[in-house]
DNA sequence: CTTGGTTCTGAACGCGCGTTCAGTTAAGCC
DNA sequence: GGCTTAACTGAACGCGCGTTCAGAACCAAG
């Protein structure tokens, strides 16, 4: 037997990267094997080097993919004020977080299996992205509408209150995304706030 | 040759420990064999098992202790106000943590390597810490000297706040650790207030 | 119906894994 | 000095790892 019938590289790659995405975050990267990633999308071991050069790739793919689709999602606004901006923010990294939770998962927790070459690219994103938030910090720190000392700091602090949120939160509870949402918002806004 | 002069079970057992969290913090709990472990102490693989049963316990082992630590360290001050409270819960989970950033970060990235019993054991020591804080933070509801909606989410938020400082504080550089305290107090102390 | 190219299989490669255990060495006690 | 016992070695066990590759199976085009 070889290849099955219809069965092509078009349905074939999403398909590895969907099933690696899922098995790094529930496993982790280092306890995942290619043969487990081959079987969970029916093939054997060999044919996934069609789709990835090896499983450092495939990691990095992910984490890139994500991390692009995060930069590329978050509201720029200059119009709006600092305070609107920072609701923005806040909104958008919950609802966002929310929906990608294995991808969120993985850049968190995978980033010390990255090489040194595709760990600088990976944290390079990443810093782009904090320097979204630092940025309306700092402009509402100028403006007097936010009164933190530091917005480096303030920028950690409420990036990490919110990432949180996805340790715990599951739909269907006692609170919706949106109650979250608006609670999250109200904490953030009174942290900063004078 | 076997034993080498001098070594004994009160050194080797306490280096077998000290090597496995370095290692675990290091590359990952998956990524780390017992015979790099071993010789980090300086014994072949087969001797760690004079004080670890697998390496499952070792990891589990670092977990629970770590754990219990922090809960007998954490400050039980029911006479002083919430705010005074909440404020040495701050203080204390900030510097405790900077004390202990390997045991800290397995705590948090390598709970999905425990077995469902062990895992289980961790999570309830894990609860009864976040319950300290949401202790507090109830009381301060009760008697208005906080206004947050919701006790349990305030909860999360903290502490995920709190521990992110792990991520990026390095003694050493532009702040002290007395102010990272400080400044994090103040956000925290304005997000749960009025 | 043949040909060409894509996709996949199945076997193999060397290697390191966690764990066990008989045997060796060293320390402490009489 | 002889004996007991704790501590450790070194080899072995079966197994799964990431990766490669020749060849088989399949599809589409001419």
């Amino acid at each position: 037997m070889a290849r099955t019938a219809g069965s092509h590289s078009d349905i074939t790659g999403p398909r590895v990267r969907t099933a690696a995405l899922q098995l790094f975050a529930e496993h982790g990267f280092a306890a995942v094997s290619m043969r487990q990633i081959a079987s969970a999308v029916g093939v054997q071991a060999g044919a996934l080097y069609n789709y990835t050069a090896d499983k450092q790739s495939l990691l990095f793919d992910l984490m890139k993919t994500h991390m692009q689709d995060v930069l590329a999602a978050v509201p720029d606004t200059p119009h709006l004020t600092p305070t609107q901006q920072l609701e923005g923010f806040v909104r958008f990294h919950i609802a966002f977080h929310h929906r990608r939770p294995e991808e969120v998962f993985i850049a968190y927790m995978e980033l010390r299996n990255l090489t040194a070459d595709n760990f600088e690219i990976i944290e390079e994103l990443r810093r782009s992205y904090e320097a979204r938030l630092q940025g309306i910090l700092a402009r509402g720190i100028a403006s007097d509408d936010f009164a933190v000392e530091d917005a480096k700091i303030a920028t950690f602090a409420v990036i990490a209150m919110l990432t949180g949120v996805n340790t715990w939160f599951k739909e269907g509870g006692r609170l919706s995304l949106a109650d979250v949402q608006d609670q999250y918002w109200h904490m953030v806004r009174k942290s900063v706030g004078a």
